[in-house]
DNA sequence: AACTATTTATAAGA
DNA sequence: TTCTTATAAATAGTT
């Protein structure tokens, strides 16, 4: 792929080629890790286990430790749910409720865990600003919704006017009331 | 690094900037990994959160699943983190703060992800059981200290009547004073 | 390890 | 977003 001829992806049987592309190789995706997390802001582990066995590691200066991320990797692969769409059935929304649930967990004081009494500060203000942003996005929706409702209400009194016929008005209004449900 | 002009290793603070690299060099990086695993005949596991939290993932062919690799990795390291005790100094702390953030980021409304009416009450709900702890832990704590301190109060109201005398009655004021700074 | 000829990756700009 | 393009980087083959 680089260098001079292409080069085709497929496993190089010649081992003393095989390993200096592989030492080559793992310098450069190490390089390019480190620089993703760094001007990204991104958390990642990289492990690497050479065809010998020899294992090379790499984990963004933000993870405190592998286990760390692999909660997290836990936590977000178990969340694969069918991602298109909203959540049409209640088992959906139980299934996110635990999800939810297990990422508050980690925000939980429980299991005898001490905490000081500024950290404690610094997780209530985190949790207010998280709060606020949900609060938002909620009001949001909730004028979106009725803004929906404002125009089918206009259209329906405009509907209405236009044909001035109680029957066809009862027709709309009964479409207008299916709508709503 | 590439493109045009030098580009500098840091943190990107435009965010549609950071944004756009973020979703190239992922590629990239991910072509590299899946390259260096086929070529080389190496076994790798890739795990990638972008700042908002979004998991990508690639693991090797070779490797059945995530699990498997974690073994072998832990097998190599015998990473085993002791999690008893508090945090004892500053550092424990801010390092707890990093972690307090990235968790939150989960919750964190942005990046044009749709969130239904429906889960948003759930999240608020969450977040507001979460707080309550928060809460109720720091007021424990509160209600702690002044308890130490009523009591340290009272033995100093003991002493000075045990002894009675101006002179030791400052001495003892000093010391206490001493004591709460 | 070093050295290039090339291929690739990608920062900016459109 | 998504594409284009000028350039910087990576690296295959070689020494």
């Amino acid at each position: 792929m680089m260098g001079r001829g292409r080069m085709e992806i497929k496993r190089i049987e010649n081992p003393t080629q095989r390993q200096s592309t592989f030492y080559k190789r793992r310098d450069g995706l190490f390089k390019k890790a480190r620089e993703l997390a760094v001007l990204c802001d991104a958390d990642l582990l990289l492990l690497l286990f050479s065809s010998s066995g020899k294992l090379y590691h790499y984990h963004s200066p933000s993870v405190p430790n592998v286990q760390e991320l692999l909660r997290r990797y836990e936590a977000v692969t178990r969340t694969r749910i069918s991602k298109g769409g909203g959540w049409e059935n209640v088992e959906e929304v139980e299934r996110m409720c635990g999800i939810l649930e297990r990422e508050l967990r980690f925000l939980k004081i429980d299991e005898g865990e001490e905490y000081t009494l500024p950290l404690l500060h610094v997780v209530e203000q985190n949790l207010e600003v998280a709060i606020k942003k949900v609060r938002m996005e909620k009001d949001r929706k909730i004028h979106d919704e009725l803004e929906t409702l404002h125009k089918m209400v206009c259209l329906f009194v405009f509907t209405s006017k236009l044909f001035d016929r109680t029957n066809f008005l009862h027709q709309n209004y009964f479409f207008f009331k299916i709508k709503c449900i």
